[in-house]
DNA sequence: TCCGAATTGTTATGTCAATGAACAATTGAA
DNA sequence: TTCAATTGTTCATTGACATAACAATTCGGA
């Protein structure tokens, strides 16, 4: 094989853009490298990718169930228990019994999990700025609305 | 909570919303649908997500070893065992020998497999055209530059 | 008002994709 | 020739989910 014989990116051979006609495969690519820079970034507060998501939603809305948390996250209910506790543990949010419904539990951020969200959200958004620096702020648009769509269309064809 | 009464589209809450300002939390959510759907289109041929790529990449490179394999992949050897064998037992490709090397496992399509590949690569256009028809050709091609510049830099940084 | 159905959080268990560590066989290089 | 590197492999483990069953609680209709 001496049409690679030594190449340390290996992103850039023949076989790897026959595999890159599918759009698909370029969302897992991609997911992937972002998802490892996004852990890098979250280790030094004690997050991970996992509880990042759970973490913005309980803080963009207080006394959240978890129920109503699956939905949102779009995982199962039996789910958001392992990551509420883990985020009970380390102290960023708390469970709080609520008035009329003895089943529902409300979410709510600590003081010290207000604060370690203001540097999560501002670290991820450096992050965010890093990895598509490359990208004007036209073409970041784009990009979101287009997989916005594309999400927003499958769901929808779920029904 | 009144402002989402009882909305059976959860993708449109103002929560959902919040979350959605970080491109890479679309990206995943991107991937979730277009895995969901790949598996369904793959399940009638036999094949899983993990086992088209490899397919796809032993089609496009008759003879490529295991090593070489994970590499386009971005998989370890470890795992590339698992998919060979699945592959192989489901007779779509084989492993054979190679002259100047007994270390290393050669693999090639069978004619089953051959067949099998056209109609899994027609499967998967199909597939993809009907997730992505809300965009344009150009959309199409942006999205795809802008995920594979993504993909690019964030594997040239790593370095 | 009462009783069956639905909802909430939880546990236990399994699955799927992928990793890391160790290993034998083989090859390459000093 | 001998020591380092490479290849494929096994095994144990991880992470991020899903499914199924369950107790406690609430709700809705006869």
């Amino acid at each position: 094989m001496s049409d690679t014989p030594k190449d340390q990116v290996s992103g850039d051979t023949a076989a790897d853009r026959f595999l890159q006609q599918f759009t698909g495969y370029r969302i897992k690519r991609a997911l992937l490298v972002v998802h490892e820079d996004m852990t890098e970034t979250l280790v030094p507060l004690g997050l991970r990718v996992g509880t990042f998501a759970p973490l913005a939603v309980v803080a963009a809305n207080p006394g959240i169930s978890q129920t109503k948390l699956s939905d949102v996250l779009k995982i199962k209910r039996s789910g958001v228990v392992a990551v509420v506790d883990e985020l009970e543990r380390i102290g960023a949010i708390e469970r709080k019994p609520v008035a009329g419904d003895r089943r529902t539990n409300a979410l709510f951020m600590t003081t010290a999990g207000g604060k370690l969200w203001q540097q999560a959200e501002a670290a991820i958004q450096a992050h965010e700025d890093r990895l598509f620096t490359d990208l004007t702020d036209e073409e970041n648009d784009q990009i979101r609305d287009l997989l916005s769509r594309v999400i927003l269309r499958a769901e929808r064809a779920k029904e």
